[in-house]
DNA sequence: AAATACAATGTAAAGGATTACATTCAGTTC
DNA sequence: GAACTGAATGTAATCCTTTACATTGTATTT
């Protein structure tokens, strides 16, 4: 690999005059630059980032951090923070926790290691006082689930409402008995879509049953199925049930086309996150639309920002109720 | 941020020591040891990357170029890929080409820039000579989609044969007329299944008629749908459709939910890759399962040993027929 | 013509780590 | 006790780039 030494013997300069033509080329002289440029073609060089960053003190890397990428939720965010991270010219390193902390502390060592310059994270599980011992010394930012802390910026939408508007539209739909699915409530997501659903039910005066209720301990189609068997097995004549996540609502749709229950005129369901696949579900689903790409793109301007020193501003984006088939 | 002249003043040792106690700890004495550890706990240490790579003139990043996340089939790569590279203390750096070439441009930068260590391509649009080229200079080994070129190793599977297979499979079930829906024959897998296709056919003495066989341009749901809705519109008497993707199957899948077609009776459908999603669909999808994590977990160990200046064999690995409910 | 300004380029230090080579010193041998 | 050995540690060069500061030389001013 030719170096910026290389470079400079080639085209009869010192290496000072090669790192200008590089980063600030208006001041050396037409000249030497043409002669410095023939040079680098004809050794075809680019410049290490090794060396660069090092002097630098800078890492054009950027964390991302989710449990697991096989939940097409963050799939669509990881694009939106591609996509802008290149435009910016940062690269991303993704990172699978798997839920443990082990694995999101091998991560955050890239932090301390100087390789990566900050991190967007969407894994609800990372313990707390961790992250927020690292938003301290790095600049963090939070997709979708997040803690309220110091340094600890987030975008996401506003999950309450989001349930409160996807449960009193089941209501207004006629029903009354609708379970709900959920997440561990160690997650503020978990906790809000609750609200939002109890808030509902209490405007119609419905007090919910204990069996209307499913946690699920993992967010994934099988858990889905799961929650809709468990569900459908205390036979409480249910006739929605709202997922708070649509890998959870196509896991249960999945049991209910098993056991051919009519979908929506027997069981009404509704997801949450609009993932690609809840248009290609038969019956198609009913889903509350979160900005994904969208999310993406602007946690990385606001971590970009952070990594420039900036003060940033939190951000609770737009959901959109997406009216489908499955209700 | 300390660095280790800072270490060494605290242990009041000199900078080689701190080195030799975090790279080859035996040859420092017990006591002194001892010290420099207590120094580097006090400080919250952790060697520079930046400077190690630099001095040591490598890198711990691998390129894993993929056109796009969003076709699940990667996904499972990505997974085994990432945990493969993990346990040898590499990361992996994602990056979506969009089957753009200068989008590729700009990942093989960074390998050119010593920021990557090594390549792992699953995008079968990338430019063949730019890639030989790259081959020449950079480790490389092919996922899934391969060329034959000097350097470029690859894994895969025979995707003739499980064509074959499948279309026997489904001729065996007394199918006389079976859609064909491909990918751009540019690629060589496209080429390869459809050869796998034309065998079974040729052997069960059928002649495929021209109206069997569809192109889609992107491996999407949407294409998918788009696809079957133009076998349909062509009024063939089609029984079974063969697609070369899940992806593509579940799109072709709706359009006959769509439609009120009854799968299997009205319409077999066959896809491939076993992704996550095929056994959600209703019905759930036949298809071809490939070893996607294992092809990650042994394209990262290829990788590694490329790097490391050893030679390493191409391997072709075993699929399998998932028979289920479409066909 | 001397003094000054400024554009273009060069020299060398810095960034953080590793390591070949040099040095020190305690222990062994004769 | 002199000579030697070898373990433990230190010194300084090196990896590649950027950039403050120094230098050169030409153009402008008075």
């Amino acid at each position: 690999m030719p170096t910026i030494q290389d470079v400079a013997r080639r085209a009869g300069v010192s290496v000072a005059t090669v790192s200008r033509v590089l980063n600030n080329p208006s001041s050396v002289a037409e000249l030497t630059r043409e002669k410095v440029k023939q040079a680098i073609r004809e050794l075809d060089y680019s410049p290490s980032s090794l060396g660069r960053n090092l002097r630098n003190a800078e890492s054009r890397m950027l964390l991302v951090l989710l449990p697991k990428i096989s939940n097409q939720f963050y799939l669509k965010i990881v694009e939106g923070i591609e996509e802008k991270a290149l435009e910016h010219g940062y690269h991303i390193l993704l990172c699978q926790t798997h839920s443990k902390m082990e694995r999101a502390k091998v991560y955050f060592d890239l932090l301390k290691n100087q390789l990566a310059a900050g991190a967007i994270t969407m894994d609800p599980t990372i313990d707390h006082q961790i992250l927020i011992d690292m938003a301290k010394r790095f600049p963090f930012v939070q997709c979708s689930e997040y803690i309220k802390a110091e340094n600890l910026s987030y975008v996401t939408i506003d999950s309450e409402l989001a349930a409160y508007q996807v449960t009193k539209y089941l209501l207004k739909q006629g029903h009354q008995r609708i379970g709900l699915i959920n997440v561990s409530e160690y997650f503020l997501y978990a906790r809000d879509r609750r609200k939002g659903y109890l808030r509902a039910l209490k405007e119609f005066h419905i007090e919910p049953e204990k069996d209307w209720f499913y946690s699920a301990d993992t967010v994934s189609l099988e858990s889905g199925q799961q929650a809709m068997r468990s569900l459908l097995n205390k036979k409480k004549g249910l006739t929605a049930v709202f997922a708070v996540s649509d890998m959870l609502a196509i896991g249960a749709l999945k049991e209910l086309n098993t056991r051919k229950i009519d979908v929506p005129n027997e069981m009404a369901i509704v997801g949450f996150d609009k993932i690609e696949f809840t248009n290609m579900t038969y019956p198609s689903l009913t889903t509350v639309a979160q900005p994904m790409y969208k999310m993406g793109e602007i946690s990385v301007d606001m971590l970009i920002r952070k990594i420039q020193g900036e003060e940033v501003e939190d951000i609770i984006l737009d959901h959109e109720l997406i009216l489908r088939e499955s209700t």
